[in-house]
DNA sequence: AAGTTTAGGTACTGACTGGTACGAATATCC
DNA sequence: GGATATTCGTACCAGTCAGTACCTAAACTT
């Protein structure tokens, strides 16, 4: 019936615990629908998946972007960035979209080329965002621009996935800020 | 028939792809045995995977234990720690503990048990480490022991992981030397 | 009001899962 | 040789999975 309905319970369904642990039967009885209406509206559970993944890249992604691209200097954008992977309320279960990268096998192919996607678009965002730190000077001389986004990107992911399993966000945003503790220091 | 080829079988598969994706049927086609047997000898597949990851612990873990007990100092532990994660043969295809360790939920209680005593364990093994760091006056002194532990370990972890997801092991030994800086440097 | 389109759900398929009842073969003992 | 343990596998169980054939009921058209 209301496919934007389906879309919310399943996504929170996926988010709240894990794409690979949650059935299209779970999720029609979640949102009160018939499998084949479900069929009818996304074509498969790659389709749902997929559709899943866009709404939460537009929905959540969209403000770690918002972060890198805001044009603060680094310390800002590095505090902000921590910030949000150790306290926002949005990451307490984890991150959607790390957590279908993980499994990213156990997806089909039309979600996993989008989560590829996705990821693609994250590693030049952290690209963009140190080349301009570089430019302003604001970067170690050791460190590359292409080793430090992965890095940092791999950095916040590993702080987002410790959320999902219940550590403490003191301990997260501790590590957290030791990690990227190398950008700012010789 | 022999227990202990099934579990080698069982061992190389689950490690090669993830326990969640290998099934007791298929460990027993590999295995050229029946089903019946591998109940007969490990009681559930809970059974099975626990002797699995006891067998991987006495087997492969012990080498972390062993770099961690060593008695060198800081540099070279870490130089050790490094070159393991991020060259070592064995853990081409990533650490079967981690892969059990982020697919807790999905195991036995046996399993799970076994997997949690691991963690503590290792988790020990690391401030062990670091204390016997801190006294020798190796550590900066900003960070604590029980953080510096967990940091070391989560960054293991993460290292490790990246190389069974197929990363340049190159790329790998840069940003794990570059998030173990921290410990080496004021 | 009759016919047609559309929306929806019931109830199924076939392929898997972990787990087991039970019979067949083999080895051991007297 | 004959009775008795022991080992092992065939063939099944109930349940779940993604996906679908087909029927029903409502709404719209003329």
């Amino acid at each position: 019936m209301d496919a934007d309905k389906v879309l919310d319970v399943a996504m929170s369904a996926y988010w709240q615990s894990d794409p690979a642990d949650v059935s299209v039967n779970a999720i029609c009885q979640m949102a009160g629908i018939s499998k084949p209406s479900l069929y009818r509206e996304f074509g498969s559970e790659d389709g749902l998946t997929r559709a899943v993944l866009d709404s939460y890249a537009e929905r959540v992604l969209s403000a770690i972007f918002a972060i890198l691209h805001g044009g603060m200097g680094l310390p800002d954008t590095l505090a902000a960035l921590i910030n949000f992977a150790s306290a926002d309320p949005r990451m307490e279960t984890g991150c959607l979209f790390y957590k279908m990268r993980v499994g990213k096998h156990r997806l089909g192919p039309e979600t996993r080329a989008r989560v590829e996607e996705i990821d693609a678009a994250a590693q030049e965002a952290y690209v963009a965002f140190l080349k301009s730190c570089r430019a302003a000077g604001d970067l170690p001389a050791g460190l590359s621009v292409e080793a430090g986004a992965r890095y940092l990107g791999e950095q916040i992911a590993l702080a987002i996935t410790q959320r999902a399993s219940g550590e403490d966000p003191t301990r997260i945003r501790e590590m957290l800020g030791l990690a990227l503790s190398v950008f700012t220091r010789p």
